[in-house]
DNA sequence: CGGTATCCAGCGGGATACTG
DNA sequence: CAGTATCCCGCTGGATACCG
């Protein structure tokens, strides 16, 4: 098909893309876990509720690839690998901080709002 | 329940919950396309790039349940509905703007690191 | 420990057609 | 104009098993 015709700006596309990075389940979960600095694979499994052993191989292969996360592997046994932020990933959790702590703090406020809708 | 090394306490769920209100495609892209002001279904519809009829009605629906969005229905002929965000919804969007603007900011640093690893 | 590989269900979401 | 209805494909992502 022709492309989308958004010559309207190029901010339209771009913001698309951009927000793509935060359309997956599990990214910006696993950047919130390592705010606090340096984590082992199973620590992050642990640490990221209800993650699967795949999908949490999967985000950080992603998040590696976009340059989000850096991967270090110790070569000792047993295999020790061990993930951390990289500066543009310390970027994108201070951008994503204030939306996070509104969706916390505001869960309440959705859930009312849902019981209200589906009643009336 | 705050095991020392996790930041993941009892908010842990909290996040989860929260996060799964910017999962999904095309939500914040619609809410940051009503940021100017109230929109018509159409308007909307040429607004956000690729999105289709049947995803548009969707979106808009959830939000609207979820209390981020309100729906006026203008009785005339031809129909005229019209969206805006309410006062939760400012606040949303308040708060993922820093995510939107450094995801759009950033978008050639995350092409350029996947290009990088997809050749090494 | 830190992964891959494989299988498969569910549903997100696109295309198309119809309606008040 | 602003939706519903229907069909169906593909990808997300869960479960399980195996590997270096």
């Amino acid at each position: 098909m022709s492309a989308p015709h958004s010559p309207a700006g190029p901010e339209a596309c771009d913001v698309r893309e951009a927000l793509d990075l935060v359309t997956d389940k599990w990214s910006l979960y696993i950047v919130s876990n390592l705010s606090a600095g340096p984590r082992r694979f199973n620590e992050l499994r642990r640490a990221v509720n209800g993650i699967t052993q795949r999908m949490l191989t999967l985000s950080l292969r992603n998040l590696e690839r976009d340059g989000i996360v850096a991967r270090t592997v110790h070569e000792v046994m047993p295999p020790r690998v061990s993930y951390r932020l990289t500066p543009l990933g310390a970027g994108l959790l201070e951008a994503a901080a204030p939306l996070i702590a509104w969706s916390a703090g505001h869960v309440s406020d959705i859930t009312a709002a849902r019981a209200r809708y589906d009643v009336g």
